[in-house]
DNA sequence: GCGTCTACTCTGTGATACTATGTACCAGTA
DNA sequence: TACTGGTACATAGTATCACAGAGTAGACGC
């Protein structure tokens, strides 16, 4: 995929990582174990980790700690009623950009 | 629309810019009016001339002076082989993720 | 003990869009 | 002449964000 895919990337992974949340509260290690599993194999661990702390300080998620039976406690992450209000926003502003972008692949053909 | 398109466009500009040029060749300044034209409407100017002078240092398009009746000389601005090329990997990666998240936008209804 | 998972953390770097400002050329107008 | 506004290009500085890389720490099997 190369280097496009890093710079797509920048302001969609916030969307897609809370997208995940609301689905199911889940911690660090989970979530970079499921986006390598929906295909973005090269997603670094510290990148998710940065990411999640950076959308707790805008208050878009709660945080609880758990223990694990193996390692230390785990950070679990659930979206709450901010969070979900900055999901809508971002799929509004994801369906603007798509629609534009498959404006364009259709005129190129 | 806030921030978040801001962080969504890196990346994306890039392929919107080269996708335009496919069509025809244009200029600086006409781009930017077609970028607010097509709903983009605070891009900045300034971001669209470091835009073109980045791919044009890529070797992905080729450049050709044209005298304007108004102002400055026009620097014209055609996507060349290479510029083609990348816009076809610029395309499978945008369908990657477009997917994803159109799957990840479903899911979470 | 030693290696190997799991789980989280931190520092620094590079790419990119934005802000703000400046340069230059031309047409219209008072 | 002087002023205004539109056209066209350029650049220095800033903030954001994903990545690379390294490290910390607990639990388990050998």
């Amino acid at each position: 995929m190369g280097k496009q895919i890093t710079e797509m990337l920048k302001g969609t992974l916030e969307g897609i990582v809370l997208a995940i949340l609301s689905e199911q509260p889940a911690y660090g290690y989970e979530i970079t174990a499921g986006l390598r599993g929906m295909g973005f194999a090269d997603i670094a661990e510290g990148t998710v980790y940065a990411l999640l702390v950076r959308i707790e300080l805008k208050g878009l998620v709660d945080v609880e700690k758990h223990p694990s039976e193996k390692g230390p406690p785990r950070k679990v992450y659930s979206i709450n009623a901010q969070g979900q209000a900055y999901l809508e926003e971002f799929w509004r502003t994801w369906g603007f950009l798509a629609g534009r972008l498959e404006h364009l692949r259709g005129e190129g053909n």
